[in-house]
DNA sequence: GCATAATATGAATATGTGTTCATTTTGAGA
DNA sequence: TCTCAAAATGAACACATATTCATATTATGC
């Protein structure tokens, strides 16, 4: 899909220029303040333009929403798109997904907030997005099912919600919430070591040690017995 | 955490059926439009009170959208909490769990909403919902690793995010998308085979069986061979 | 250096809505 | 029936802010 519909394109060097100020501005004070409470003074003050001038290239606040969130959704598949195109498996696409996206987040921490902000401002944006992220996702699962990687008994769209639900919230906590603070490697080997079968072990029977038969039973009598039941 | 400090509590019958019905209205309401678009006269309307009646209960807006991320979080908790209480190990808790939250977010699907979007609403509410959270889940886990029920190398907070996420965004897909139009247990159980290691398969090495050395390799001479190289 | 289109300005306007409050209604107990 | 605290009312107010527009400035091609 082309921006060009939510933009009036500017037309000299100086006005993309502006324009540009203009969006790293939004995206700044939409992830400070979010959408509603974000005015557009606010947006322009920081990109040091009048707000007259927002109107010259956006036709509203919603208009320059809806351009910010196909930024957003452009950037994230190519980076994700360039950094796996070179894997030669299924499980390595896993592995440098998950690492590409948690150092993707650092690095923008904005882009939660504008794309899970659609979900308040218009709803039909975000399923859209999603539904098509994972359209995508499903797409790249279902080769590596033809070619023998995965277990095709499980479905596809759950597999594809399942991961993305992780790679999201694992990047909230370690990218929002630690701020980027911790060891990226041990989240990704402790991930993997998840989707390669690691999790559940097979617990000794706890119950056959203490309240089981024993294979040899030995009763000592001592003759002196007083009491039994 | 009490509710009383965000509610000027009702001392008659009546006025805690209005306040439920003020309660009810704005879950509705917020879940149709968001909390900044959704207007005290909206959710007083739907109520049936006069506006003036709001705030009798509360002080204000921001106060009774804290009330009832408060009332969501003790639900989700405790209908969580009551339907895993009897499991008898941590593979039976996981599994439960999701069933019972896939349940629980078509019964209730006003909660995505005003859950997350405390984000926009006031970022302390949304951290503090979900390192609580997940702190509930991390002691979970780990009691199950105590019992030699889950492999120890993996980290407890990496699972307990991989683990939220992945319920997280298969209730949005499944609950929210698909509006609960679907096979709920198809879903369990293709999450299940997941989490139980079924998920990489190990491909029959294409490349060996392609390029590689045949075990006897013979060459036939024809003897009117003409071009080579 | 002139003409013209593109860009920029910011005060004024229009609109929506959170909140207040003086007043009225209700209902349980005496 | 009377009393009074609790509950309910809704018009009026205060405030924030998205947007407009007449005007000014800048840049570019001839």
């Amino acid at each position: 899909m082309d921006a060009s519909p939510f933009i009036n394109k500017p037309k000299t060097k100086k006005g993309r220029e502006t324009l540009n100020r203009i969006v790293s501005a939004a995206a700044q004070v939409f992830y400070e303040k979010g959408y509603h409470s974000a005015s557009i003074n606010d947006i322009t003050r920081l990109a040091g333009v009048a707000s007259g001038t927002f109107y010259v290239y956006f036709d509203g606040k919603y208009n320059l929403y809806k351009f910010l969130l196909l930024q957003c959704s452009h950037m994230i598949r190519k980076h994700l798109y360039e950094s796996t195109k070179n894997c030669k498996s299924r499980r390595e696409i896993e592995e440098v997904g998950l690492r590409e996206w948690l150092k993707f987040v650092d690095q923008n921490k904005y882009m939660y907030h504008v794309i899970w902000e659609s979900l308040y401002i218009d709803k039909e944006l975000f399923v859209e997005y999603y539904v098509n992220f994972a359209k995508n996702y499903i797409k790249g699962l279902d080769i590596a099912k033809k070619e023998g990687e995965l277990n095709t008994e499980i479905d596809s769209e759950v597999l594809a919600f399942t991961l993305m639900g992780a790679s999201n919230f694992l990047g909230l906590n370690y990218g929002l919430f630690k701020d980027g603070r911790y060891d990226h490697e041990m989240v990704v080997e402790s991930f993997m070591k998840i989707l390669n079968g690691g999790l559940f072990r097979v617990p000794e029977e706890k119950k056959e040690k203490e309240t089981g038969e024993l294979p040899i039973r030995l009763t000592v009598e001592f003759g002196d017995d007083e009491e039994e039941d």
